[in-house]
DNA sequence: TTAGTTTCTTAAACTACTTTATTTTTTTTG
DNA sequence: CAAAAAAAATAAAGTAGTTTAAGAAACTAA
């Protein structure tokens, strides 16, 4: 990108993404041309602590890379009561990807638990990189496949594991996680009450 | 491929692959010489019932394409208790896939519940089409992705679903499955035992 | 700095689900 | 087809995790 002459602001806008940039580098290989394409349709984004970034309902309609800050995706049950399905911190991916690639509501509501900072790319654009950029095909295709794999372990967990080994998984696999963030999100992340997660946490000490 | 003089032994096989032939034409739209590279890639193996496909230490060497039959996923916890992880049917892909993409041992087992019929691609073969075919990478892409979707939405409902909500969504989404797999094993793939099951079933018969 | 809000802890009563054991029904196999 | 094996039903006792409630500690903001 360096060598085509490209005006100080997207300078400056590369700058900012570069942890974007490094991690499509790290997955695929792809020309400077292209990557810059990329970078062209991607949009920074701020969001101030509990700030919502979609509600359920509404449309997904882009999906955001952290650069810096952290969010939680949650459901509400038909009680009311919130289900943490993901946390998010800088370096990945998040989005209602049902809802962005099939046009349906969602199901999911995303919120910052810190000030955070995004890049997002739109449906229009990422049909758009999807068209253009087999790399780009390659990339998220990638991205599919890890968020696969996680979602698949989680699966096994829940069939295999009790409350207790869930919960040190967590501690053991997301370290820095498990300082940011709150012990009342840990809980519904793996799914028990505050309160259980306390009497865990209170035995484990002796 | 009628038109590429194929002889008799390759018509007869593509035959009996009509219908992983039509699996990829419905996902991506892909030139007859690609889909018959794929094709000519892939092995039928049979399998009877309660043998197995895979063992979990193991290396998943292949993946397969259910043609007909079916078969199950689970793994062994540490107190020796099968989990179901997943059921698959016709015009399923199933398999291993950590294993068989990250070439670590396998996590699950896989056991025909019926006589099977697969198709089976091996490591070698599947790198070679990624690596040779686009429209291969992008049928995989969406394989992945609805996975993934799938993981999602059960990941979901293990948070937010007691039981015997979990039993009726099965019961309504997979109605063909509810037909053909024991309650044994429908207990164990939504995370209950057999016998808290079948006192759901009788509470609902009142 | 202090009041207000949110999070964490503790504990007792409760419930969804498990465990164990026995019987009945269905499926498999020689 | 009968015998054996596996799956399903029922029931009683047990347990992992929830609910409710109340107080302590930790953030948040004027």
């Amino acid at each position: 990108m360096r060598a085509h002459g490209i005006c100080t602001d997207r300078w400056q806008q590369a700058k900012k993404m570069n942890k974007l940039n490094q991690h499509i580098k790290n997955l695929v290989s792809i020309s400077d041309s292209y990557l810059s394409l990329i970078l062209d349709k991607v949009v920074e984004k701020q969001f101030s602590k509990k700030e919502h970034l979609l509600y359920s309902d509404d449309y997904a309609k882009e999906v955001y890379f952290i650069s810096s800050g952290c969010v939680r995706t949650y459901i509400l049950d038909y009680n009311g009561i919130e289900h943490n399905i993901s946390f998010a911190i800088e370096n990945w991916w998040l989005g209602d990807l049902q809802s962005f690639i099939n046009h349906t509501p969602a199901n999911q509501n995303i919120q910052a638990l810190e000030d955070t900072v995004t890049f997002s790319i739109n449906q229009e654009d990422w049909n758009l990189l999807i068209k253009e950029i087999p790399e780009f095909v390659y990339y998220t295709r990638l991205l599919f496949r890890n968020t696969m794999f996680t979602h698949e372990n989680r699966i096994l967990q829940n069939l295999s594991f009790t409350a207790e080994e869930r919960y040190l998984y967590f501690l053991n696999n997301y370290p820095d996680l498990s300082q940011r963030i709150s012990q009342k999100h840990i809980a519904s992340y793996i799914g028990i009450t505050p309160e259980f997660l306390s009497m865990l946490r209170a035995k484990r000490k002796h």
